[in-house]
DNA sequence: GTCTATAGAACGATAGAC
DNA sequence: GTCTATCGTTCTATAGAC
């Protein structure tokens, strides 16, 4: 593993290798994506891997790390300008949701067309079940939840800290799940609705949430 | 593969086989389940997989059907006896949901204590790259889906037909990441609230998805 | 930095004795 | 039905020429 590799080449290899090592493992999982299918797809030789990230498994953190940090930035630099916009008022609900779902939604909406690939990644990058993977979004997870905690309780003082939580829980989930199984939708419709109309999709999302969360009580 | 294997040492062998094979699916995905793994566990010799299953596939289909299918069954026999006892009338989407979600949940409550292995199955079915297990759920999703769609548009006439398909496909996602990630809760909470309290957890989520599901307009 | 070549291990599946 | 033994394949990782 090279310790200063800035030139332009091994910046090109670097590059091509991420990105289809993050195209195949959102494909089909960390097992199954092979180093092999990984330099075939990048046009590199399979020792190339190992000269520049040492193992498949550093290869995976630099795949994570390369996606979901710019996203978690975005998230937090977003609601610290609400929180100077609204200074010591409580910020609306939905604009705080709008600043946790939007960097999501909007890193796979690019001008090319959704990016399958990226929702399907962030999915698969929870479920997976190897160890360094599960402790690595612990990381990324636990500071972003109790940023977005910290306002949301400011913001509905009304509420217990159990319903807080649970709430809170339920919201993730949803954002979570809506990723996973994002390509069912147009299936669950019978094709009626479109996937790939993201601001609609984030829409509903924040609106079906927004409704859980401030919820009093129970209805027919 | 025995076409009629009926003797109840073979019975026993191939449970152990299944049995064994959920747990390391549920903890690791389908290609890192290994049959060696499976075998060991089982406490079977290796080529009796191939015996009684034909290839690690059809074990994997037997392993998801041998779950899934006793859920979904006890799903659709609470909504038959829903519409038995409304009638004409519209069954309240609590009550709805509660078909929805009971079986699930309990089906992850033994009396042994929670069954985790059974929750992360689920959560793994889904996210499974393997084309053979994505069709088999569609398979299963499908059917249900549209069952519960149906009772749901006869109790929410005043939700227009893209609003309850945005809206059913959330409260899925919720029901269905809610499970995956379940595991961190406590962990969300600062281990102040218990995952294992499943009849807490499913109320909370019942009045969660309901809110966002009948919600008439944003708010604050 | 990138290549060829290959070591070394693990895999799914099967053949054939019992 | 269950065993041992093994075939043929595929994988990650590395050694060494260029």
């Amino acid at each position: 593993m090279p310790l200063a590799s800035r030139s332009p080449k091994a910046d090109k290899t670097r590059n091509d290798i991420v990105r289809a090592a993050e195209k195949l493992f959102a494909e089909k999982g960390f097992r199954a994506m092979t180093l092999r299918d990984v330099t075939r797809q990048a046009h590199v030789n399979l020792a190339a891997v190992n000269y520049h990230f040492g193992s498949k498994r550093e290869l995976m953190l630099a795949v994570i790390r390369n996606r979901f940090e710019p996203i978690n930035v975005e998230r937090l630099r977003r609601l610290d300008a609400l929180m100077a916009k609204h200074l010591t008022a409580p910020i609306p609900v939905a604009a705080i949701f709008a600043a946790l779902f939007g960097p999501l939604f909007e890193s796979a909406n690019t001008e090319h067309g959704p990016d399958r690939a990226l929702m399907q990644l962030i999915g698969r990058a929870i479920t997976e079940p190897a160890d360094f993977m599960r402790s690595m979004h612990k990381v990324f997870f636990n500071e972003l939840s109790q940023r977005f905690m910290a306002e949301l309780r400011r913001s509905c003082p009304q509420l217990s800290e159990e319903a807080l939580q649970y709430r809170f829980f339920f919201v993730i989930n949803t954002m979570l799940g809506t990723i996973i199984e994002q390509a069912r939708l147009e299936n669950l419709s019978g094709g009626t609705l479109d996937a790939t109309d993201f601001d609609k999709l984030v829409k509903q999302l924040t609106d079906f949430a927004v409704a859980g969360f401030i919820q009093t009580d129970a209805t027919p």
